[in-house]
DNA sequence: ACACGTAGAGAACTGGT
DNA sequence: ACCAGCACTCTACGTGT
């Protein structure tokens, strides 16, 4: 987290603390929790330093970054399209139709195999998931990455590359905490989320990638935002979670149940109150659910709130 | 409209065999 | 590899304010 005072002023209430969070690729503001800007550019270095201790100016640039989203990783040579030499007059007649053989050849050698095509459509689809879920670069990075490593171990075959791809988006967006949840990542490729979610397990599993157990933190900021809640509502929020998490209210639990009932809570100790059918579509928890999760939470904590 | 509580179903994890 | 038991959430419903 970098805070940022250089940009634009909150619309809402004209503050200009703002925290940009690269991990989400969102800009709010610290005093309204309005989400300015959520899918902006992702800062991250995209090239290697050359000095002996990898900072530096000195940042050397020897043609395009190698990249997971392409499927040769961008290291492939094109044959351009225009028949002119390298000086830029027309190349001659006799020598077009072997360019135009050579162009052909050229393509079919860059995907030669089936696993390269799979590679090919799924790399295609990951970076259109993640972009309408406007998760920044690294998470697609990751994504590609992990689709790469699912390909190599046979996982993929036999399953719905949509479905994989999804998978393997999730166990990205969970890695670096970018708060979508299956739901999110299902709607996009119209699958249902329990499949999404199988995948998901199977692929953690068979790769042997950790993913930290999801903390209800995480989707505080975003579903806050959603729901219009001001800043002090969201810090009661945080704070009835962790009271929940020392306490082991939370083991077991779905984390976005208990971010909705924490809210449900907050929401009446700050005055700004939400039904729980309002907060139910936010967080796409049951309202049973989140009574059940304030209940237990009420009775396990002590709070001063009259609901 | 909102909140509450319950019953039954289903998915996922664990531990046993 | 299969199965039973477990805690949890969901759907669907009736009831209460």
């Amino acid at each position: 987290m970098s805070v940022d005072t250089t940009l634009v002023k909150c619309p809402e209430c004209n503050s200009r603390n703002l925290t940009y969070d690269e991990n989400r690729g969102e800009r709010h503001c610290n005093e309204c929790g309005m989400v300015l800007e959520e899918s902006m550019i992702d800062p991250s270095a995209e090239w290697r330093t050359f000095t002996q201790d990898g900072s530096g100016p000195d940042r050397s640039r020897v043609g395009a970054p190698t990249t997971n989203l392409i499927h040769d990783k961008g290291l492939s040579t094109d044959i351009d399209w225009q028949n002119k030499d390298f000086a830029g007059s027309a190349i001659s007649s006799k020598n077009r139709s072997q360019l135009h053989r050579m162009r052909k050849w050229q393509k079919r050698a860059r995907t030669k195999n089936s696993k390269d095509r799979n590679l090919v459509e799924a790399l295609a689809k990951i970076q259109h998931i993640c972009s309408k879920l406007n998760l920044p670069k690294t998470v697609a990075e990751r994504s590609a990455s992990i689709y790469r490593k699912a390909l190599a171990e046979d996982l993929i075959r036999g399953r719905s590359i949509d479905v994989m791809t999804a998978a393997a988006i999730f166990i990205a967006n969970q890695q670096m905490l970018t708060a979508r949840t299956v739901d999110d990542v299902a709607e996009v490729i119209k699958a249902n989320s329990k499949e999404v979610g199988r995948a998901y397990r199977v692929m953690k599993r068979k790769l042997r990638i950790r993913t930290p157990p999801p903390s209800p933190m995480t989707y505080v900021a975003r579903f806050c935002s959603e729901l219009g809640l001001n800043m002090e509502t969201e810090n009661t929020t945080r704070n009835i979670i962790t009271m929940a998490e020392n306490a082991e209210l939370t083991y077991g639990k779905s984390p976005c149940g208990i971010t909705a009932a924490a809210m449900y809570i907050a929401g009446y100790q700050t005055g700004q109150i939400r039904t729980q059918r309002e907060i139910s579509e936010v967080t796409n928890v049951t309202e049973v659910t989140i009574r059940n999760r304030y209940k237990g939470l009420l009775s396990h904590l002590e709070m001063d709130v009259d609901l």
